[in-house]
DNA sequence: TCCAGGATGTTCT
DNA sequence: GAACATCCTGGAC
């Protein structure tokens, strides 16, 4: 499995959203490699979007949603580190959060990291995923397409049916539902 | 320097 | 389903 390529990311961030379902993310690092399916995600936008970073003035923390495609955006919320993937063409804000995993690779390592040994509490949620998989603010900025540390990987099963609904946790959505995720699969949260 | 707030998680009912 | 612990960040002062 090839990481996916630019062109994939510099799209709609609804649909780099939904596209992204199925796919694996894979961290290798020095305690060991550990990977996931997609089994959930969210799309958030620019300016029209009050649920969004973007929405607000552009920062230091927030700018990386104006950067091409591909990169991984990484920030905390409730003490927790979220794990984002920057969308859409350089200059236009978009991100997609990854809200969960169904774990491949290294489960005893998620386990030891996050303390619990039920696998359905490994990553099924925003703050969690990152606990598991070992994500810090040390990967922000990192290309995905490039990055031999952190990648996103196609050719994963296609077979799954997809549903979506309106975010979570969000003080103001918007109409449309922007969140995503595989029917059925004990992973998703909530 | 201080402090409110936040795209959450856990634990309790 | 609701309370509350958690802790970094940047803007306010």
């Amino acid at each position: 499995m090839k990481p996916l390529p630019r062109s994939f990311y510099e799209r709609d961030a609804a649909r780099v959203a939904k596209e992204l379902l199925g796919k694996v993310l894979v961290h290798r690092s020095p305690e060991g490699t550990t990977s996931g399916q997609i089994v959930e995600t969210e799309a958030y936008f620019g300016r029209d979007d009050p649920a969004s970073r973007a929405s607000r003035k552009r920062t230091k923390l927030n700018e990386l949603m104006w950067w091409h495609g591909g990169l991984a955006f990484i920030y905390m919320v409730h003490a927790k580190w979220m794990f984002n993937v920057t969308a859409e063409r350089e200059g236009v804000p978009g991100a997609v959060l990854v809200r969960a995993l169904e774990p491949l690779d290294g489960v005893e390592l998620m386990k030891r990291r996050r303390g619990v040994d039920d696998e359905r509490l490994l990553t099924s949620g925003p703050g969690r995923l990152t606990q598991a998989m070992g994500i810090t603010y040390d990967h922000h900025k990192l290309d995905l397409t490039r990055s031999r540390v952190l990648a996103i990987l196609g050719g994963a099963s296609t077979d799954f049916k997809i549903a979506r609904s309106h975010r979570i946790g969000v003080s103001a959505d918007l109409r449309r539902e922007l969140r995503f995720f595989i029917r059925g699969n004990p992973f998703v949260s909530k």
